[in-house]
DNA sequence: AATACGATTGTCT
DNA sequence: GACAATCGTATTC
């Protein structure tokens, strides 16, 4: 079985929708280190920003359609540190480059929960996009209401 | 081979 | 708000 298992509320992610995306590393076309978005979906794509950060994102289209999911905040389990922010999360769930094209998927039980109303879940634009010129404008941060966002939703946010 | 910079975070002013 | 830490990746020479 050797996967990790990972609990936790998932309550900040970010789309990445390359290669026309410019905010997204597979806009620059497929590299070594954006093989992975390049793959199939369900698989940890894991890389190193400014030198000591891992950032942890899913893979979720077909093999060829570089999109990606950026895991930024989650709320943190039993003994686990703070998970505000991608590279905090990271660090706290030992999570490093070595991950990188793991499979996520199959789980051994699918739960589909159908009893409960989705959380509410703010849209607004994307954080440290700004050199990726009109792109840094789509929202596509999605947040639930949670103590353990990255940052705060800005005024006027969007509803999913 | 050399260079520029980043899907971040903490610290200091 | 400004800036340093720190190194892999992509680009350029």
């Amino acid at each position: 079985m050797g996967g990790r298992r990972l609990t936790g509320r998932l309550v900040e992610v970010e789309a990445y929708l390359g290669p026309d995306d410019l905010a997204a590393h597979s806009a620059r076309g497929l590299t070594p280190r954006t093989s992975t978005m390049y793959g199939p979906p369900g698989h940890a794509y894991v890389y190193l920003v400014y030198g000591m950060w891992n950032c942890l994102n899913f893979v979720t289209q077909a093999a060829g359609e570089p999109h990606a999911i950026l895991v930024r905040a989650l709320e943190p389990g039993p003994g686990v540190g703070r998970c505000s922010g991608p590279g905090l999360l990271c660090r706290s769930l030992e999570i490093d480059r070595r991950l990188n094209g793991v499979a996520l998927v199959p789980p051994d039980l699918y739960l589909v929960d159908d009893g409960h109303e989705p959380p509410a879940i703010t849209v607004s634009p994307r954080i440290g996009v700004d050199y990726a010129g009109d792109w840094k404008n789509r929202p596509w941060r999605f947040c639930a209401d949670s103590p353990h966002l990255s940052k705060p939703v800005p005024a006027g946010a969007g509803r999913l």
